[in-house]
DNA sequence: ATGAAAGCGCTAACAA
DNA sequence: TTGTTAGCGCTTTCAT
């Protein structure tokens, strides 16, 4: 019964015991054929009999591969309770970590979590990738302008968004097509006989806002309404609700809106119900994203989905392949929403 | 104007450079003294010039240290959506890992987000651990019996846990003062009139739910309420609306609840209110955590606030002292609740 | 105050 | 099929 904390076997260590070279250990190791059946049962053996462990750092100094990536989330310092709170609590967020660490963990492979909300995080970050901690990242920018993508492309580091950049960048890209999701809204509102829509939008400085709130004006233009107030949130619940009160006294008759999310949609609701009038009986509401909210609402949301699980699936994938072919062209893919009919339109 | 991708300048480039040894790069770069002050310019303007980072990989061979921590979320696999959805997109998870990255963001540290919902995964984990990717874990377990406490101390990997084991282990943690927190819900409930009190628990097997029951029974009973109807949640929003539907079914009369957690308070709420319960007139509602939720709901919640993020911020540091010094006896840390007195009760 | 040199533990040619 | 041998890039005694 030795008992000393053993400060790790090593590859020598395994080598000895099993009586082979430590070449022969590492293919064994690395599933390398070409080794007798028998030499790697006594490989095995002395793996368990030593309580083995290779040691990363080693392998990934020869390798260089850290074996793991970046998830990182780029914004400004929010204003007033912190950016790490107010991201690592969004519901958006939880579910691109875990449609990337779903996909990632088969793979043994696992996400560093980074924020990067100010110049000198953001500079730290590239500082890690180029340090080599994780050979690559992704990208979620909560804020338009954002410096990172830039950043990555000119240290040379693969990383994918999740998003289209708002300014172009040779760098991928996994998005939505928002404009067909506003689309699907504007036409259901339509449908159950709403006249007087209007809408909140997300932040417009970033492309996603843009895009659907284009894609609503456009769809109920080409069905006739000339006309639809605009109210600007930012994709949080209390903008949805101020936003909704303003709306509400602009324009009393209003008897449908389609909310940019569903953080502010469930915000407007709130609002809504406060003022007496019904959902969606009285105004219809539709939703964007398909988040878990949108359940928690009563009613509960009638809404576009976005597959955002999926989509960092994807994201994830691209990266992988940029990791392994660094000339790899940029490249894009763009995912098709749902509408999910629930009871708020 | 070079323009190969410049595989890295190494320590080696940089010395050159400068006209100077690697050791003295290096020294200038760690930050050791004893370094001449011209030489110190000359080295950093070499590093500046070359580009040069360090190499992470190449560095944690020789000290031993990956230089980043884990951050693992232990469960079982969800029955439904997935065990990663539902924690990545809990509020309460979320709050965590704020916690966490704040207090280690500023020190240059992440953490590398590990789910554990299978005994393969939490083998997978503790294999990381033992081969250096990370220095040591924070480990948030979602269910009773959770055995990565006790694999951890077994690898003798430096670990922290949030709230105490079911099962003793000579491992750090740090907790609310449950009981307390309960009996706050309790009074505050008494001392607003209600007389028929019913609570909604967390999953009974996990020692905080225990906690709070046994902390509300206790104080109730102090104050000559001997009887207490008892309903059992799984701390998301569903349960609490099930519960609370049986609550009024078997209870009509009940006139205030104490739910163990936000989430499912919420969903209480919801129930209350499509039953034209008036809360808090008819029924107050004292929920349990103050994350997000609460504000979410109307009326918004009273809940016993838990400072989940200096809770995880204290589990960090605790962490880092465990990896600085092995031999340091594990501690616990436990944290105060306090109530936060909105509008349901 | 600085440099020389010995590894840290592993993978990957290259031989055999 | 297996072993030998170079390093990967860095930190750290030990001299000087």
């Amino acid at each position: 019964m030795g008992d000393r904390p053993a400060r790790g076997a090593t590859l020598e260590d395994v080598a000895r015991v099993a009586g082979v070279s430590r070449a022969t250990v590492s293919r064994v190791i690395n599933g390398i054929r070409n080794v007798d059946v028998e030499i790697q049962e006594a490989v095995r053996r002395a793996i368990a009999a030593t309580g083995y462990a290779p040691n990363r750092a080693a392998r990934s100094l020869v390798t260089r591969r850290a074996g793991n990536i970046a998830l990182v989330v780029s914004g400004s310092p929010g204003a007033s309770d912190g950016f790490s709170a107010s991201v690592l609590t969004d519901p958006f967020f939880g579910r691109v970590a875990a449609g990337a660490v779903d996909f990632l963990r088969p793979l043994g492979i696992h996400p560093l979590l980074m924020l990067a909300d100010t110049d000198q995080a953001r500079e730290d970050v590239v500082d890690h990738l180029r340090q080599g901690s994780a050979d690559g990242a992704l990208l979620v920018s909560t804020h338009a302008e954002d410096p990172l993508p830039e950043l990555f492309v000119r240290a040379g580091v693969p990383a994918v968004l999740f998003a289209r950049p708002a300014t172009p960048s040779p760098i991928s890209y996994v998005d939505l097509a928002h404009q067909d999701g506003a689309k699907l809204a504007a036409e259901h509102l339509l449908a159950r006989g709403c006249r007087r829509l209007a809408t909140i939008t997300g932040p417009l400085d970033v492309p996603a806002s843009q895009d659907r709130l284009a894609g609503f004006r456009d769809a109920m233009a080409r069905h006739g309404h000339a006309y639809l107030p605009i109210l600007e949130g930012d994709f949080k619940q209390e903008s949805g609700e101020t936003a909704m009160e303003r709306l509400l006294t602009e324009h009393p008759r209003v008897d449908g809106v389609f909310v940019a999310n569903d953080l502010m949609a469930q915000g407007a609701l709130l609002v809504l119900r406060q003022h007496g009038r019904r959902v969606p009986e009285d105004v219809a509401v539709v939703g964007f994203d398909d988040s878990p909210p949108a359940l928690a609402c009563r009613p509960q949301l009638t809404t576009v989905r976005q597959p955002v699980e999926d989509m960092a699936a994807e994201m994830a994938r691209l990266l992988l392949s940029h990791i392994e072919d660094a000339g790899r062209d940029p490249a894009s893919v763009i995912f098709d929403p749902t509408l999910v009919v629930r009871a708020s339109a």
